[in-house]
DNA sequence: GAGTTTTATCATAGCGCTACGATTTTATCA
DNA sequence: TGATAAAATCGTAGCGCTATGATAAAACTC
C-alpha cells in the first residue's frame, strides 16, 4: 500500500565498515570476513594487505551485525546470585579468563537471590542469542527452568551438585556432604555438642543444604546438634552475633564445636570469642566454609572446607567450549569438582 | 558476475520471530516493534492482542537485529581490574542494580591489572556498539585512551580521580587526599613514626597514589615517614608479612603509626600483632582503606577510610542514563565522591 | 598443453529488527 | 456534515555482517 521509491537517508552506525577495509586492501568484503573469521583460508599476500587496511582504518568489527548474521553470538551468559560474594567472584574471573581465549565474552547478571530477577536475567540473556548460558545453582523457579529448557544453547549450572537433575551440564559439588564432613571432622576432634551458624536463612539454598548435611550426620553420629540461623546475609558481624547467641544457650556445655556456613561467620565467631576471652579451639571448635583468603592467616588459623572455585569455572568453560566445538552430539556432562577440608587450628 | 537465482535456504536462528508474534496479533512487525519499545504509542486494544501473542509463542526478541537497526546496542562495557577485588564488585554490583532499571545489561571484563588486556577488552566492548562504556581508573595505555577517546559513546571513568585528564566523564575520588587523610590521622592521634603497607607496588596505580599521599602529608608533618611494599597482592597474608617486617625494622620505636593501602592489609597485621602480643593500638597504631565488611567487627574494630564503591556504581549509572536521554548536548560531568574516615579501635 | 583437481576469491541473499515516512483511522471543530 | 487535526498503524529499506554456492586462479595430472 504505502509505496514509496524515495531512498531514505541512511543512519550509519560505524565509521569504518568492513566495506570500507574491503575497498582500501582492493578485495571484496567477503574475503575480509574471511580473513577475520578464517585467516588461514586466506593467501598471504590477501591476508596482509588486509590486515594493514585494518589497522590504518583503526577498523573495529560490529559484532551484533556478525552475530545476527553468523546466527549466534559470542557472548556467555552468566547469572550469579553477586560477584559481592567472594566464591561466585572467583568463578566469574576464572569463567572470563579462560572463556576470553575463546574470544567470548561473558554479559553478567545478578539475582541477588530472587527468583523473579534470575528469570528476566535468563530471559535477557537469551535475547542475546548467546554462545552458552552458566547460572548459578540447579533449584531454579519454574519460569527459569522452562526457559532454559527451551533454550538451544549450552546450559552449565555450576557451583551445585544433586537436588534438581541438571537440565544440560553442572559442575559443582554436593553441598550436603560439605555440612556433614564439616560434622564428622569435629566428632573427629573430639566434640560431642555441635552446632550450625548460618545466615541468609531464606534464600541461599545451598547453604541450607551444608546446615542440612550438617545436622544429619550430626545426629546419625548421636550428638545434639543444633542450628543457629539468621535472614540476614552471612557476614562477620552476624557471625558474632551468633557466637554471642550460642553462648548464651550453652552456657556451661562442655565439648561444643561450631560449623560455619561460610568462613566471614567462622571470623565473626572468632573475634567474638576473643572479646569474650574464650578460648578457641580449647573451649569452642570452629569450622567454616569457603577457604576465604583470610582464612590461612588468621589466629587462630581457620580450619575449613574448600570449595574450588576457580576450578569450578575452568571446567565449566571447558565444558562451553566443548559443546560448542562438537554441535549437536555433545554430552551432557556432570562434573564432581568436590571439596577439600583444611585442617589449621581452629578446630 | 556469480548471477545465481536460485533461492537458498535460510538459516533460522529463532523459533520464534516478530513477525510470527505479529501475525498472531493480527497486526504489523512494525506494531509489534513499536509496543515493544514504546507500549504507550499504541491502542490498548492492539497492546493486548500483541502481549498476549507474545505470551503464547512465548517469544523472545533477538536484541542483536535490535541494536544492529537501531544503531546502539542496550549493553554497557564494564571494565574492572577483577571482580575478585572486593570494592569493584561493589562497584559492579551497582551498576548492574541501576541500569538493569534501564534494561542496560552488563558486558563485563577483567584486566586483572595488564594493559594489554584492557586494551583487547575496550576493542571488544566497543564491537558491541555499548551503550556506554566504564572504565576502572583514569591511566590507561596509550591505545586504549585513542580508543575511548574515538569511541562515540559515553564513557565513565571510575575509582579513581586526578592524574590525567578524564576522557569524558568521571565518577571517583582522590587517592592521594585519602592516603594523606591517614597520615594525618595517625598524627593527629599522637603518631610520630609513620609507615605505610602496601602490595601489588607494580600495578595498581591507585594503591600507590595512596601510598604517595600518605608519605607526602606524612613528611610535611615532620614525621619520619616509611614505606613498605611488595608485589604480590594485597592479602591478609601479606598484611602479616609486612607487619613482621616492620616490626624487625623499627624494635623499639615508639608511638608507631601504620597506614595500610587496604583493610587486608591491616586486619593480617591485626593478627601478626596478636601473635607476637603486641598491643593494639598501644603499641601500634593501624589503619586501613576499604571499610570491608569485617571492618567493623574485628577485634580491635579497624579504623579506616571508607570510600563509597556502591555510590560510584550508582553515580555512574545516573550519568550515563543522563547522557543517554540528552544526547549530543551532554556535559562532561565529573563528581567527587569523597570518602569517609571511619575511626575505630585501632588507632 | 588440455583436462582435472585444488585453492582462493567473489556476489548475493538474507539474519530479525527498527526508523522513517506514508497511510489509514479516529477525534475535533466549523 | 465536510474539513481538518491528531492518533494509530503500516510498508519498506536498510543496519553490517556471514553463509552459501559460484567463479576465477593456481596447482597438479598424464
Amino acid at each position: 500500500m504505502a509505496g514509496s521509491a524515495v531512498p531514505r537517508k541512511r543512519r550509519k552506525i560505524q565509521g569504518v565498515t568492513m566495506v570500507d577495509v574491503a575497498r582500501r586492501a582492493g578485495v571484496s568484503p567477503s574475503t575480509v570476513s574471511l580473513f577475520l573469521r578464517r585467516p588461514e583460508a586466506v593467501s598471504l599476500k590477501v591476508g596482509d594487505a588486509v590486515q594493514a587496511a585494518i589497522r590504518e582504518l583503526n577498523y573495529v568489527p560490529n559484532l551484533m551485525a556478525g552475530g545476527l548474521a553468523a546466527a549466534s553470538s559470542s557472548v556467555v551468559g552468566v547469572i550469579v546470585p553477586s560477584v559481592r560474594n567472594a566464591f561466585f567472584a572467583e568463578t566469574v574471573a576464572a569463567l572470563q579468563r579462560e572463556l576470553g581465549q575463546a574470544r567470548l565474552q561473558i554479559m553478567l547478571g545478578h539475582t541477588e537471590y530472587d527468583q523473579g530477577v534470575e528469570t528476566e536475567l535468563v530471559r535477557t540473556a537469551l535475547s542475546w542469542a548467546p554462545a552458552a548460558l552458566v547460572i548459578a545453582g540447579t533449584e531454579h523457579g519454574k519460569a527459569t527452568r522452562q526457559l532454559l529448557e527451551a533454550a538451544r544453547v549450552p546450559v552449565v549450572q555450576v557451583w551445585e551438585l544433586g537436588g534438581e537433575a541438571p537440565i544440560d551440564m553442572a559442575v559443582g559439588f554436593h553441598h550436603y556432604e560439605v555440612g556433614a564432613a564439616a560434622a564428622r571432622h569435629l566428632a573427629a576432634r573430639g566434640r560431642r555438642r555441635l552446632v550450625f551458624f548460618s545466615g541468609r536463612a531464606n534464600d541461599d539454598k545451598r547453604a541450607a543444604q551444608r546446615a542440612a548435611g550438617f545436622l544429619a550426620a550430626g545426629r546419625e553420629l548421636g550428638l545434639v546438634t543444633q542450628h543457629l540461623s539468621h535472614p540476614a546475609p552471612a557476614t562477620t558481624e552476624l557471625g558474632g552475633i551468633l557466637f554471642a547467641r550460642m553462648l548464651k544457650e550453652l552456657e556451661g556445655v562442655e565439648g561444643v564445636g561450631i560449623g560455619c556456613s561460610n568462613d566471614l561467620l567462622a571470623l565473626g565467631s572468632l573475634f567474638e570469642a576473643q572479646r569474650r576471652q574464650v578460648a578457641i579451639p580449647q573451649q569452642y571448635a570452629v569450622i567454616g566454609f569457603g577457604d576465604l583468603e583470610f582464612a590461612a592467616s588468621c589466629n587462630p588459623a581457620l580450619s575449613t572446607i574448600k570449595p574450588f572455585g576457580d576450578l569450578i569455572g575452568s571446567e565449566a568453560a571447558r565444558l562451553i567450549l566443548k559443546s560448542l566445538a562438537d554441535g549437536e552430539a555433545r554430552e551432557h556432562a556432570s562434573i564432581d569438582t568436590g571439596f577439600g577440608l583444611v585442617h589449621r587450628q581452629t578446630s
